[in-house]
DNA sequence: TCCCTCTCGTTGCATTCTACAACCGGACTT
DNA sequence: AAGTCCGGTTGTAGAATGCAACGAGAGGGA
């Protein structure tokens, strides 16, 4: 049961700027994908998403990046079959647990995602250009914390 | 941290910064659908936010709405289709211009919009529960202040 | 050992979202 | 009046996604 918190008060400034950053983000999620798509139709969004959780990672399993992106794991495993079908992606077996098996980027899928990561990155620095550098650690703090508790709360 | 700070470049403070925005915006992107599905079955993401604009603004017209979630015409053509099936808009024909459909929530549409808005609240409410009310508007600007230069970028 | 149950992953099926292209009809320009 | 532009719809196709059912391996308890 949600306890009771002071919500009597006007909080007309916590309220606008919840609402506002929540339009913010959907607006943003729904460029998303098309930008990700005109920018490199090689490699959709989930499909670089994941495999730049491969590389960060250095490997993990199919049922761990669909926890990690709330996406259902038969989501995932199509994708995963797709990028292992490219050859970006190799599977492992665990030799401990022969129902797991590691997933990990190729050598291909390493170059791939770092050409990738390449063009992500001019755009989405040419569009942060004319922020300064405090501004810019200032949001991407803001957003790994807005995503962490995310992550968590569900 | 090490006093040691790597003077030769400031540069890779902004990348790295760049790097996580990104990386945390896509992140986001990934979760947001699955969210607004568990939240509200009933309004998909898409849905809700095109009824939020025409809310927001009053009116306004289905090429506008394209423009603005930079979605595809058609897209926007069918979901408003479905929305006006639905009983949550209403189209007028433009009086000056008979091409033009001048689209307005219903009040079905604002009440359903209402609900759905009150449980994201509560939901966003709850992930930036411990925010300041100085870090929910910086953060809020921010993201206007990105999207909007997405918007004009492409 | 033999079951029961859990976990990891795949596949069939249906739905939804989306873009592109072709098209229609109204409006503006010449 | 003809050509062009603009707002919107529809046909078509592809991709993403979830749910449910299933198979196979792992672990626990009788």
């Amino acid at each position: 049961m949600p306890e009771a918190v002071p919500q009597n008060e006007p909080a007309s400034v916590r309220a606008s700027a919840v609402e506002t950053i929540q339009r913010e983000l959907t607006s943003f999620a729904r460029r998303a994908r098309a930008t990700a798509a005109r920018l490199h139709p090689e490699l959709s969004l989930v499909s670089y998403t994941l495999l730049a959780h491969l590389e960060e990672l250095g490997g993990c399993r199919a049922t761990d990046l669909a926890a990690h992106y709330a996406l259902d794991k038969s989501t995932v495993s199509r994708q995963v079959s797709a990028l292992e079908r490219a050859g970006l992606v190799m599977r492992r077996v665990d030799p401990d647990d022969h129902r797991v098996q590691v997933l990990h980027p190729t050598a291909a899928g390493t170059e791939i995602l770092a050409q990738v990561t390449v063009s992500r990155r001019q755009l989405f620095g040419e569009r942060l250009a004319d922020w300064s550098e405090d501004d810019l650690t200032r949001f991407a703090a803001y957003l790994e914390r807005y995503n962490e508790a995310a992550a968590q709360g569900g």
